[in-house]
DNA sequence: ATATCTTCCTGGGGGC
DNA sequence: TGCCCCCAGGAAGATA
């Protein structure tokens, strides 16, 4: 499913194929993959018609393009949830299956027609908001910087691969929480952009358990699961890069990393490939976290008891 | 106030 | 073979 770099690879997509062209027409076909659109199916066609996209532009897993237009600043913003798509088509191509929202963009020399936007399971969505001047409070006595933000993403924090995300940063905002580590982390509003599977193999990649407390955790240990993050999502990102299709705007689901490069995720059963180097005999285990799976190694993840 | 639980949704796959 | 039920996931909103 799509995580933070295939949402960056969508859009890397959006800033080739579609920034810089208008939105000439607009078609809902399923009202529930808009459904943050509070206005309402006629209200969202109405709206986008018309508008210029100026930018593409990403915070964690939220995606949105900047929309110049002769209203207030406007982002449509894109969520892909766990199956969504956005493809870059000509409009001869028959529809998806799950096709859910058509936009059809003005012409330009060698680019196709239209963005879609697919979603099997509907936990996705695309809907309008409007920029608000949002202060993000950078680490380390940086003081704030204002970015503008979508209305609906303002809440979302600094994303893993901003440069502004460091370990110290990492410390504090896990400092001020009082949670589990695992829960922290997947909190969009401590550090932005991982999921499910990028946190178990950041915690696997760190020696951490996903258990261990955010109130006591220490900067070593926030080091470590600093550069574990970057680097997992990092590889992944090149992964997906280098699978990436110049005609598609495209997240299938199933990047070159996940079938090669998880070393927790969904290993239950199966050897630590790290203990393994060391001659040591360690299974991987599954346990029920959050009502979903987490994956670590009972060894080298010590459980804090 | 913060932390945690529930809900949204579909289709693949396992069990029988 | 087919049915039924569970499971996967992110994040908003509800609840404790």
């Amino acid at each position: 499913m799509p995580e933070l770099p295939e949402v960056e690879v969508v859009r890397r997509g959006l800033a080739d194929w579609v920034v810089g062209r208008s939105i000439e027409s607009v078609q809902v076909l399923d009202p529930r993959s808009i459904r943050r659109h509070s206005a309402g199916t006629s209200d969202f066609e109405q709206r986008l018609s018309g508008s210029v996209v100026s930018a593409a532009v990403r915070r964690g897993k939220f995606l949105w393009l900047l929309l110049d237009g002769p209203r207030q600043p406007t982002a449509l913003v894109g969520h892909l949830g766990m199956s969504g798509q956005l493809l870059v088509e000509e409009s001869i191509e028959p529809d998806e299956k799950h096709l859910k929202v058509r936009l059809g963009l003005s012409p330009e020399a060698g680019k196709p027609r239209e963005l879609r936007f697919i979603d099997q399971r509907i936990f996705g969505g695309m809907f309008l908001s409007p920029l608000v001047p949002t202060h993000d409070h950078l680490p380390g006595g940086m003081g704030s910087e204002i970015s503008w933000l979508p209305e609906a993403a303002a809440h979302i924090a600094r994303d893993v691969l901003d440069p502004v995300s460091t370990p110290e940063s990492l410390y504090m905002a896990l400092r001020k929480r009082n949670t589990q580590l695992k829960r922290a982390i997947l909190d969009q509003e401590v550090i932005a952009g991982v999921g499910n599977i990028y946190a178990d193999e950041a915690l696997w990649a760190a020696k951490l358990h996903g258990l261990r407390s955010t109130a006591t955790i220490r900067r070593p240990d926030v080091e470590r699961l600093h550069t574990a993050l970057v680097d997992v999502m990092g590889r992944a990102l090149e992964a997906g890069g280098t699978s990436f299709d110049a005609l598609y705007v495209n997240v299938n689901g199933a990047s070159g990393y996940f079938d090669r490069s998880l070393n927790a995720y969904g290993r239950e059963g199966k050897p630590c490939y790290r203990c393994e180097a060391a001659g040591i005999e360690s299974v991987i285990r599954r346990d029920a976290f959050m009502g979903r799976s987490s994956y670590s190694c009972p060894r080298c993840q010590r459980k804090p008891r």
